[in-house]
DNA sequence: CGTGTTTGACCCGCGC
DNA sequence: GCGCGGGTCAAACACG
């Protein structure tokens, strides 16, 4: 059951700011242009709950959409943002912790993250949901998640389950269910924000060219670090 | 034995 | 007020 969740899948950015760079340039025009950041960001949420690559081969982000209180909108193969343009992710530590982070690292990015952020706070939960093409479910983002429910609904002939970060503190919480329409697509809805990186997260490091040493250029360092 | 899953019951909001 | 449907709880169970 939990045979492919059970195992932490690592996002190692060798080249963060290049990956960055092409996922924006690609995803970041599905709304509106001042929502574009936000849209880059939430989508390396998306990203962060990629398969083990084993499993690559069978994920594919069809559809990626915003449904912040304000109605899901979605267009296959590109984002929507809600119409105010909400920032998903303020500061990095959004549902894809670990792979966010590496992508806000870049000057260019949070600058552009800070420059469309208007609304400093949002009391509404924040809510992001995309579908994807996957044999699986449990899409493993890195964190760990603990199934607390499981529902039949009423549109659909597959459950739908219930997960809540495990992490003490942290009230993230996720649905996912298989596309009533295509089974072969899985619909994961995120709902909340990590108050924590996660646990799986790889701090990526540049190495000095005349040194030779090498440099975390992730998040927090782990202790062993120091 | 600790941790995570299963699953029926319960709670609550919403529409009629 | 009532029924329905979605979301959550929690005891039992499974597994490493």
């Amino acid at each position: 059951m939990a045979a492919v969740g059970a195992r932490p899948v690592l996002y190692h950015h060798p080249a963060p700011a290049g990956d960055a760079a092409s996922m924006s340039s690609y995803f970041s025009h599905g709304g509106s242009s001042t929502s574009s950041s936000a849209s880059a960001s939430s989508f390396s949420a998306a990203l962060a709950a990629a398969p083990a690559p084993t499993l690559a081969e069978h994920f594919d982000i069809s559809e990626f959409l915003f449904d912040d209180g304000a109605g899901a909108v979605a267009a296959p193969g590109v984002f929507a943002a809600a119409p105010d343009g909400a920032p998903v992710v303020p500061d990095g530590a959004a549902v894809g912790g670990g792979a966010v982070s590496a992508a806000a690292a870049h000057p260019a990015r949070s600058a552009a993250a800070a420059e469309a952020v208007p609304v400093p706070e949002r009391p509404r939960t924040e809510r992001i949901a995309f579908r994807t093409r996957s044999e699986i479910e449990i899409l493993d983002d890195g964190y760990k998640w603990r199934k607390y429910g499981k529902k039949s609904v009423k549109n659909s002939p597959n459950p739908r389950n219930y997960y809540r970060c495990s992490t003490e503190g942290c009230n993230v919480k996720k649905r996912v269910e298989r596309d009533k329409d295509d089974p072969s697509y899985v619909v994961t809805t995120y709902e909340g924000t990590h108050n924590h990186v996660s646990p799986s997260t790889v701090y990526y490091a540049s190495q000095d060219a005349a040194s030779g040493r090498f440099f975390v250029a992730g998040t927090h360092p782990p202790a062993s670090f120091n």
